[in-house]
This record gives structure tokens, C-alpha cells and sequence, in this order.
DNA sequence: AATCGCTCGCTTTTT
DNA sequence: GCGAGCGATT
């Protein structure tokens, strides 16, 4: 390549980030040593990467053997887009590059599914397996635990969900059960045995029934790189392996990544040690420390410090808030951004309140030419938005959710699921458990027996219209097996097959639903949905691996031109930014959150996730602190409420960094009588319904 | 055998 | 304020 078009798209760099990207390039050798990059908070990452993978391509790499592992489906999407624009600058020199795509890029888990299916043959699995969901694996862990006669042991036996953790929390660290439940689950450590019979169990099951859960993914995959067949040729299938986020991967997720490369030739990891939030899932901030020394000679280390987001007294706090960390690695980042206003901290006396403060500095921005789209509230756990939300619905100012509740956990959404993957794969028993109960009349015992009669037929003789049954049922059933052996039928036509299954379901919703009619929209939008999808197979891998991550994301198809508000978990929130941020809860209890407050690393998890919102803000940054706080779940709507304090994060040492201010309560005379309780409470209740 | 209605316990973050 | 689970009812 010319110098002078080499010279073009990587202008735009500093030196860091130069070397992140091309720094090895002048000795053959250096090119592809294992890379390290350590990304601050809002140094350009995103950016660098996108352009080591166009540098990589623009110096002669197949883009079909880039394989670029993100953390998340939109994060994915973002750097393929990028990759795509600045190699197109580079094509205008060098026609062949033109129309550049990566077909390799996604999460772990979603690479990792179409590598199982490539090479299911290989490794004993059934190429049409179906992928479930975590309430589908609970489910099925549930059944389990039902036929071992644990649920009706006389001292409770943990719940589907938290035996489902347990289970996910020793696959992702590789850690033994005893080593698991001692270190994360101890009030379930007497149950040790159990577990073990259980999860055995829950294997079992999964394999009969041609079914694989999220870590499986990980899990099978991992197996595969200990095969040293497969692992040469899946290895060599990549000539280039980048990992964005590198600070959120687990062990089982490093493991991956040695087995494809396991001189590191070719790997690149990228990541921050100081915004990872996800050890709940496993993830250890090991993996990032300790990747240079993985490999001989050692990876070499880039770091990019300099920030190019926030004003320089929003990074002065963050930095201040970071800096009492009990361990850390990375340096403080620095801006040449100077001015700017100081980050403010906000008390105001309720939740209530805080609701009514946010929407009036959101306001007052957009006033000022911010548009909402352009400034985001941020909160620790999904639920603590709620009160912002009936404030923003009573003064109609749209906005999007992301975080908590998902379009895929509507109880209608998963039983279109349920009936597609029961199409696909008779087995699936979760999946027809939940499908054969939509019919009226069949419930738990008809279903099981027929699920019974399926298992032991022979594969591809599914049988499904020849069922005992009661003579009353059989017209509806016959209607019912004749759509889910067309729908099932690998030729069937897509999407048309999804379309029949939701006529289908829509006219038994009626009967399901007291409120079908708001339902149906979400049943057309997954038909919309679905037609987006070239298969059924990607369409359902897709659902379960990449769901739709907005609460009426994609849904209210006219609000994506308007303008609109953006609501977020800390954690969804990771790798954006806004013009303006708000911090909702800034007290003890919710950052860290109550439950997280067992170790010194919980809570340092904790402080870096308020670093993490901190981080995310450009010009503007309000952390809110109500003083009063209700009780959560307190019986017969009483008004009980505890006193907040600040939280522990920022103590006095840091205030200096803030604008500390209080927001007075607004002139009672909005809704009718001042401080009636009884008032609000059925107002809110009223909000609340609208949205079930 | 399915379904309705009641009580009890738990309640973060997500691929 | 919600789901899972259980006992009573159809």
C-alpha cells in the first residue's frame, strides 16, 4: 500500500493510538505478537480498534479470517460499521477492498453457536440443537430438580433460578461446586450433594433432549480447543483474533482464546480494568492483568490515557472517585478539554422528587438546543427508574429503556418462541411443555405424556398427529400438529412459517389474555422481526443470543425518528456516551446495592460502576441523592421510608469535585391536594397499569 | 385432569 | 408488588 493512503485514515490518531494500531508493523516478526490495549474510559477504543482491524485488512488480511469478539450484539454492529467506513476510505486507493464485510464478528456466545453448528458433526452434536434462554434453562433445571424429589425436601431446597446460578457460576469460572458454593453461594453449601445429583441431571436432560443453554456455547466450545484437531483447525481458520472488552471475560472465555491461539500470534484484547462490572457473570479482571505474561515473548502493552469525552472537572471527579480503589492498574486519564461546568450532586428529599428534578433539568438542557437524545438517566438497578417513568408518561416526553425487563420475557413473545423452537426440535421439552399448554385442555399431564411419546420415537418420525388423546380435543389438535410439522419442516418457507404460527396463536391469545389487544402489537412486531432474519435457525439463534434490548425498541417504529429520552442500567450503558447524564440513587444500599456489599471486591465492583456512569457523561453530569427513601416492599401500601445516606464513594474527601446544591420542593399546586397520600398512591398505581 | 384462587417468600446487574 | 406452589373447585 502507498504511503500517502496510509497516511489518510490513520491522521485522526495520537500516538498511543498509533501504536495500538500499526505499532509493530516495522518489523515482520513484531506485526502479529499478542497486543494488549488498555483502554481507558473515553480514550478513542472503539475507534483504535476499528482501526487495527481496516489496518489489518488494508495490509493484506482476509476479512473472512478476522475473527472480532465484542461483548455485545450492538457493539458488534458498531465496530463492523466502522471497520466498514474506513476501509471503504482506504478502497478508493485500493478497488479490491472495496464492499469489505466481516463476517466474523459477535459475542462470544453468538460465535461460538455457529461454530458448534459448523462442526456439530465432529463433535457428536445434533446441528439442529436449539438454544435456550436463561428462563428456559431454569425451567428445565426445575424439572430436574422436580424428578429427583428435591423440591419437596424438609428444609428448602434453593430455587430454579439460584441453582441455575450456581450452576453458570461454576461452568464460567471453572471453579469446583465446593469452591463455588463457599465462595459465592455459602448459604447453599449444605446442599452440595444435591446440586451435584441435580446438575448431572440437568446435563442429561439438555443432551436428550438436543438442547444447549448459554454457557454451553462457551462450554462446548472450550471442549473443542482441548481436542487438538479441532483446535488446529478452528484456530487456523482465523489469521486474527480481537476481543473488545477483554476486563468482562471469564475463564472459560480465556481458555477460548489460548486454545485459538495459543502462541498468541495474531490476538489482540483490548479492555480497561477499571470499568469492569460484570464478575457476577463470572468475569474475572485476571484475565486482562495477566494476559501479557500468557505468552513468550510477552504481548506487548499499549495504553491509551488520554480522554476525549468529558470536561475536565467531570473526569477530575471520576478520577477522584476511582482513585480510592483498593487495587488498580491503570493510570488516571487526562483531557486537553478545558472549562466546563463541575458535576453536580443533588439532594432532593424523595424519589418522587428526584423524578420531578430529572425531568426539569432534562428539559431546561433540551431548551438550551441538547436534544434528548443526547443526554441519558442512569441507575444502578432496572427498578429504580420506575417513578421517572410515570413522570415522563404524564408529561409525554418519550423515551427508551434499555436494561431490565426485555420484549422477550413478555409471557406472549415466549410462547411464539416456544412454539417455533417445539417446531424445530420435538424434543425441546421446555419448548413443548410451554406450546402444547396454549391449546385449552391440555395441561401439565397430557403434555408430559405426549413429550414422553416423542423422546422415544425414532429421529425424524415425529409423530406428533398420531397422540392419544381425548376425543374432544382432536380437531383442535389435529390443526395444531399439521402447523408445527409444517412449521418444522427444514424447507418450510421463511418467514411465512412464522407468520402461520402467530394467526394461529393470535386467535387463541383472546382466550389466554384479558389484554390481548396490546399484546398483539408485540406479536406483529415479532413477525416484522422475524422477516428481517434469512432462517428460521438464525431468526431463533438470534432472539435467544442477541435479543432486541429496548423496552419499545424497534417497537414504536415512529418513535425511532423522533426524539426521545434515553433510560439505562449502569450496565447496559457501558460503551456510550451522552451529552448530559443523570445519576439516579446515589446512596448506600443502591450504589453499592444492598446485596453487594459481602466482599471488598463487591464493592469495589460497585465503586467502578459508579465510575462507569460517571464516565459516560460529556458536559453535563447530576448525581441525585434522595434524602428519604421508602421501603421497599412493605405490606398493605404503607408509607414506611428510611433515611438515605450519600454514598460511601463519595465521601468528603472528594466534594470538592462537585457542585453540591439542593432542589426545594415545587409549588404544590400541579395535582389537586398537596401532599395527599392516598392521592398519589392510586395515581401511581393507575401509571403502573397502563403497562401491564 | 384442568383451572382458579389463595398464600408465602423474595426482591441486581446480563450473554 | 410478583411468581411459584399448593389446595379447592369445576
Amino acid at each position: 500500500m502507498n504511503s500517502e493512503a496510509a497516511a489518510s485514515y490513520l491522521d485522526g490518531l495520537n500516538p498511543a493510538q498509533r501504536d495500538a494500531v500499526c505499532g509493530g508493523d516495522a518489523a515482520a516478526d513484531e506485526r502479529d505478537r499478542p497486543l494488549l490495549v488498555i483502554a481507558g474510559a473515553g480514550s478513542g477504543k472503539t475507534n483504535t480498534l476499528a482501526h487495527r482491524v481496516a489496518h489489518l485488512i488494508a495490509q493484506g488480511a482476509d476479512p473472512g479470517r478476522i475473527l472480532l469478539l465484542t461483548f455485545s450484539r450492538r457493539a458488534a454492529d458498531e465496530m463492523v460499521r466502522r471497520v466498514e467506513r474506513i476501509v471503504a476510505r482506504v478502497a478508493r486507493q485500493h478497488r479490491h477492498l472495496a464492499g469489505t464485510t466481516l463476517p466474523w464478528s459477535g459475542t462470544f456466545h453468538g460465535v461460538g453457536a455457529r461454530l458448534l453448528r459448523d462442526y456439530a458433526a465432529s463433535i457428536g452434536l445434533d446441528p439442529g440443537f436449539t438454544i435456550h434462554d436463561r428462563e428456559d434453562s431454569a425451567d428445565l433445571m426445575n424439572l430436574a430438580r422436580h424428578e429427583l424429589g428435591l423440591s419437596s425436601q424438609r428444609k428448602r431446597f434453593p430455587l430454579k433460578a439460584t441453582c441455575l446460578a450456581i450452576y453458570s457460576s461454576a461452568v464460567n469460572t471453572q471453579a469446583s461446586l465446593g469452591d463455588t458454593l463457599r465462595h459465592a453461594f455459602p448459604w447453599c453449601a449444605e446442599w452440595e450433594e444435591e446440586l451435584r445429583r441435580l446438575f448431572a441431571a440437568y446435563v442429561e436432560a439438555k443432551q436428550a433432549q438436543r438442547v444447549l443453554d448459554y454457557d454451553d456455547l462457551l462450554l462446548y466450545w472450550s471442549h473443542m480447543m482441548h481436542e487438538p484437531a479441532l483446535a488446529a483447525g478452528v484456530g487456523a481458520q482465523f489469521s486474527h483474533v480481537l476481543v473488545d472488552e477483554y476486563q468482562d471475560t471469564n475463564r472459560l472465555q480465556a481458555a477460548i482464546l489460548l486454545g485459538l491461539k495459543p502462541d498468541g500470534r495474531g490476538l489482540t484484547v483490548v479492555g480497561d480494568d477499571a470499568q469492569s462490572i460484570y464478575s457476577f457473570r463470572g468475569a474475572t479482571v485476571r484475565n486482562i492483568l495477566d494476559f501479557p505474561q500468557a505468552f513468550e515473548p510477552p504481548a506487548r502493552v499499549v495504553t491509551l490515557a488520554q480522554n476525549y469525552r468529558s470536561s475536565g472537572p467531570i473526569l477530575a471527579a471520576a478520577n477522584a472517585v476511582i482513585a480510592a480503589a483498593s487495587e488498580r492498574f491503570t493510570k488516571d486519564l487526562w483531557t486537553a478539554r478545558s472549562g466546563g461546568a463541575m458535576p453536580r450532586l443533588v439532594s432532593v428529599r424523595d424519589d418522587a422528587e428526584q423524578a420531578l428534578f430529572v425531568v426539569d433539568a432534562i428539559l431546561a438542557r433540551r431548551e438550551q438546543g441538547l436534544r434528548l437524545k443526547r443526554q441519558a438517566v442512569l441507575f444502578r438497578a432496572a427498578h429504580h427508574s420506575a417513578r421517572l417513568e410515570v413522570e415522563l408518561t404524564r408529561r409525554n416526553i418519550p423515551f427508551v429503556k434499555f436494561g431490565g425487563l426485555k420484549f422477550l420475557e413478555a409471557a406472549h413473545v415466549k410462547d411464539v418462541l416456544a412454539l417455533m423452537r417445539f417446531a424445530q426440535n420435538p424434543r425441546d421439552r421446555v419448548s413443548g411443555f410451554r406450546a402444547m399448554q396454549l391449546l385449552a385442555g391440555i395441561g401439565p399431564k397430557i403434555a408430559a405424556r405426549i413429550l414422553d411419546n416423542l423422546r422415544d420415537a425414532p429421529p425424524g418420525c415425529e409423530l406428533l398427529a398420531e397422540q392419544p388423546l381425548p376425543e374432544a380435543l382432536r380437531p383442535a389438535w389435529q390443526g395444531f400438529a399439521a402447523l408445527l410439522e409444517s412449521a418444522g419442516d427444514p424447507r418450510a418457507p421463511w418467514p411465512s412459517s412464522l407468520d402461520a404460527l402467530c394467526q394461529w396463536y393470535r386467535t387463541e391469545m383472546e382466550r389466554l389474555f384479558e389484554d390481548a389487544e396490546i399484546r398483539r402489537a408485540d406479536i406483529d412486531q415479532l413477525v416484522r422481526i422475524g422477516a428481517t432474519y434469512p432462517s428460521r435457525e438464525r431468526f431463533l439463534t438470534a432472539l435467544t443470543l442477541d435479543p432486541p434490548d429496548a423496552t419499545s425498541d424497534e417497537a414504536g417504529v415512529p418513535l425511532l425518528d423522533e426524539d426521545y429520552l434515553i433510560l439505562s442500567t449502569i450496565h447496559s450503558a457501558k460503551g456510550q456516551e451522552w451529552g448530559a447524564v443523570s445519576l439516579l440513587n446515589a446512596v448506600d444500599g443502591c450504589i453499592p446495592s444492598d446485596l453487594a456489599t459481602g466482599s471488598a471486591e463487591q464493592i469495589d465492583e460497585e465503586r467502578r460502576l459508579l465510575y462507569v456512569a460517571m464516565t459516560r457523561a460529556r458536559d453535563h453530569l447530576d448525581i441525585v441523592i434522595p434524602q428519604r427513601f421508602h421501603v421497599s416492599h412493605q405490606a398493605g401500601g404503607g408509607d414506611r421510608h428510611v433515611y438515605a445516606s450519600r454514598t460511601r464513594f463519595i465521601p468528603n474527601a472528594v466534594l470538592e469535585h462537585f457542585e453540591q446544591r439542593s432542589w426545594p420542593k415545587p409549588p404544590p399546586q400541579l395535582e389537586g391536594t398537596p401532599g395527599s397520600k392516598a392521592r398519589a398512591v392510586d395515581l401511581a398505581a393507575k401509571m403502573r397499569g397502563m403497562w401491564r
